[in-house]
DNA sequence: GGGAGATTGTTTGGATACGAATCATTTTCA
DNA sequence: TGAAAATGATTCGTATCCAAACAATCTCCC
């Protein structure tokens, strides 16, 4: 990479092409450094896990909310999961092919789709979740627990004060 | 939203599914909150600030990167960005064809590509990274300013594992 | 010198995600 | 009761992004 700059550097560069106009550079450095670290975390699962089960990180997340809440309503599953339907819909189409996932109509409102995982999808997960979990370990291992425990928790806030 | 669980709640779910064969709950609860807090934020500031200056995400980071780097060389923007070079090759034409930067063959090495904003480029995110700090700022307003300074100490250095 | 290998930016082809419009079902309320 | 509003999932068109192949250029070692 070597990409990264620290704070300082940058901060220095804003100043120089702005005159500090009352700039807040703690948040800049948060929305700045929020995005490379998801996709970095995100592009080591993917490779490291997810590529030799032929999974998505979307097919992933939606086969873990299931696997977890089941049976769960589509609805839920693009609340929980932070994508829009229309993407919900493409995904479960594909995970159902393979058979790792079964969609119902709900008995008490027709306009419900109720998903639950086959057998072969619990066993999937059953296997492939510590698998995950053992690379998310990894991601967070130069953290101490409080630094792991805090970063979690101020993200959750954060997610929380957007989306409400 | 609705969709988002306590850190407990979701560990007594995977408890009941895997009989909590030693999972790292801390490093679940930092990644399945960094996604959704990444794509939250994007996509406050996309809607925001971006949209209405006709930006996506990627091409505001790429005239951000340029702005406060210039003049630079194309594989430096990929680098800090965090995207591959066949996007990079796309935004900057879009931007290019826009007015907004320009890029011109490096005298010393024919490979390279140098790009520099055009004034109307350094004129816009003049006025545009103010606005986009003012969202950056809201952000984060429920945070103390202490958890924000660690929030991004701990992205950068998670990201830096990562990629190094 | 000269050619093999490395590096860089671009093109191509394919995957993925989303918003808007649509279709089906349920709820509301006059 | 029944027409209109509301809700949920799907379809369709479009934008975005990436990996792999490619072309141009440079490096370096014989």
């Amino acid at each position: 990479m070597a990409g990264l700059h620290t704070l300082n550097e940058t901060e220095r560069q804003v100043e120089a092409r702005l005159g500090n106009k009352s700039i807040d550079f703690a948040a800049m450095a948060v929305s700045s450094n929020l995005f490379r670290a998801a996709t970095a975390v995100r592009n080591h699962l993917e490779r490291s896990v997810l590529a030799k089960h032929d999974l998505s990180w979307t097919a992933f997340v939606v086969l873990w909310v299931v696997w977890i809440w089941e049976p769960i309503e589509t609805r839920q599953i693009a609340d929980e999961g932070g994508f829009s339907k229309a993407t919900l819909t493409g995904v479960l189409g594909t995970l159902e092919g393979r058979g790792l996932l079964k969609r119902n109509k709900s008995p008490e409102d027709g306009r419900l789709v109720i998903v639950r995982l086959t057998p072969i999808g619990r066993k999937m997960m059953d296997k492939l979740f510590p698998e995950f979990n053992r690379e998310e370990k990894y991601v967070v291992e130069t953290l101490s627990a409080k630094a792991t425990g805090e970063v979690a928790d101020h993200l959750r806030e954060m997610t929380r004060h957007l989306e409400s």
